[in-house]
DNA sequence: ATCACTTTTGCAATCGATTGCAAAGAAGCG
DNA sequence: CGCTTCTTTGCAATCGATTGCAAAAGTGAT
């Protein structure tokens, strides 16, 4: 910036005011700047920028799976969630910064502003994480998390509306006549439980839960087959907490010829490609994850300038298909 | 920084080289510092730390995709890749910057180091850039592409071996004794291309293409529908470019009631979630992304700290399944 | 030409670390 | 005890911007 200023015959402030269009400078003057700065290829270097500025424009994004084995995103739903994140972002000219769960719960996620240089978080799924998010909170670290709602939050969590999603697969299911059905899926994962504890609500009585260890597609496969083969009754409608336990149960009933939707209906959750890919097309629950992205990134926003901000709640819709 | 050396009692620089565990320190003046540091909770200004040492320790992501709409990016393959990069650098201290290809691209791929303080860049798919990022590598900015291998490259590019995984395709459809194969996908993406002159290479004469538009799961679909119904005879086997199409293909094949594999068997490409959990399982290529991720990593340190290095071809295999 | 303003520019401090070099202290040896 | 050598520590410059405040230049009115 020095030899910019020099070339240009002003001084260094008045070439770092040129870079940021600020209207102390002249008109004619910032011309000369900005046409010197490009011919000579210069652009500020961001390390010495955010030293200054005490800000990064650059925000850490966390993503926390304590339930899936090495730490592989295995579920599309992220991916798409992830890249919206980014693009909202990118939007409002902002960073984003992967922090890999290990490193980032290795330092504490307190320290992880100062450690990465980040102004601020997002959390992807709070799961085990609620007392540290609360600490967190009450230290004033700006963040935002994606997940389920709960009451005892002091923190601001975006999240899809899982109890409506479940409202919606019972209405379905009242509407196709079914009598019997059973709701696959793991228990104490928060999300999960407030889908099953959705569909319950409008059901109107409690649901039977065919219950599973981890979110992947073999071990539903393995659950589903195991209890057709058990001789227990069949129910005539599955909602899975996931498509991609859906996946597995469509696998598991189709191996014991089991026709889908005759026999039993099928709900899955999430609207993942595979959703839409499978013969008979999947029915399920949509999250809008365009929405989820933006809606994440603008609340982040608020907190980091100071205002504090809501949680939210987000819609969702039934996609309608063949299952 | 002042206020622990203040402290301890010590100067600053004492400070500074004990939390860098240097020799030079003593260890007990070490010890009493990292514990007054530890209980003050501080940590070190990485903004600052990266100003002074001109090295972020951060690398930057640019994931490139011309061909997706709305830079979507919806293949599972890129994501698994995504996670094992970030899990590779996090081995190595180093966290990962994702650059948005709208804001990667608008200050120019050259600016991107200082403009967003980076050590170092990724690509992943060098499709339509080759001749910028020659350029780039001409510049002497380090950065390594995931994609195919060319013989104009100047600079570091990591790729499966897609010829060697067109030439198994066609080694086991030859094993099947198949006549009259036929290969799905689109003309001008460099990787597929490669994949279908494997195949032609292997199998020993041109391979029918049915072409399509873009890699999406309908447009091949559509394609296939639209094929079964022009009343050109069926091919016996069907090599597409990705478990996407390939998956696009099935679909179509069982609207037409196509006995899969019996009258047509189908190879995929990628090794997507979605083929192992499809019924029939889908044959296809693998590719390692973890090892993909491990030595992209690998190479872009070595090129950043300063030693050249040498493009490299993963080994691919086959995954035999149902079709 | 002087004065009061407004518009532009520059000076110099500052952000928070790292590191070469010199100095202080400790240890070893005759 | 004096001298050399090695181990520890501190001083102060430096990385490359941003910004409050003061100074200079320009404008217009008297």
């Amino acid at each position: 910036m020095d030899d910019i200023a020099r070339l240009v015959g002003v001084s260094k402030a008045t070439v770092s005011r040129a870079l940021q269009d600020s209207p102390l400078i002249a008109d004619e003057t910032k011309k000369r700047i900005l046409e010197v700065a490009r011919s000579n290829n210069y652009v500020v270097n961001r390390s010495a920028q955010n030293l200054r500025r005490r800000r990064t424009d650059t925000i850490g994004l966390v993503i926390d799976f304590p339930s899936l084995p090495e730490h592989r995103l295995s579920d599309p739903f992220h991916f798409e969630l992830l890249g919206n994140i980014a693009n909202a972002l990118a939007a409002r000219q902002q960073d984003v910064l992967w922090c890999s769960p290990q490193s980032a719960h290795a330092g504490g996620f307190e320290n992880l502003l100062a450690n990465k240089g980040v102004d601020g978080i997002i959390f992807i799924g709070q799961s085990g994480h609620h007392s540290e998010l609360r600490a967190l909170a009450k230290v004033g670290i700006p963040f935002v998390v994606w997940g389920a709602h709960r009451d005892d939050a002091n923190y601001c969590v975006v999240g899809s509306d899982n109890l409506l999603g479940g409202r919606l697969v019972a209405q379905r299911f009242r509407k196709l006549k079914r009598k019997r059905p059973m709701f696959l899926g793991p228990k104490g994962h928060i999300e999960i439980d407030q889908r099953c504890n959705g569909f319950a609500q409008e059901w109107g009585s409690t649901i039977e839960q065919l219950e599973v260890a981890d979110l992947s597609f073999m071990t539903s496969r393995n659950a589903v087959l195991a209890w057709l083969d058990s001789g227990k009754t069949l129910p005539d409608a599955l909602f899975a907490g996931s498509d991609t336990m859906a996946m597995g149960a469509l696998a598991a009933m189709r191996e014991r010829n089991i026709e889908v939707p005759a026999a039993c209906s099928v709900c899955g959750y999430d609207d993942s490609p595979s959703a839409l890919h499978h013969s008979p097309a999947l029915t399920t629950v949509r999250q809008d994850t365009r929405l989820a992205g933006a809606v994440l990134v603008e609340r982040l926003v608020q907190i980091i300038q100071g205002n504090p901000a809501a949680s939210v709640l987000l819609p969702t819709d039934l996609i309608e298909r063949a299952t």
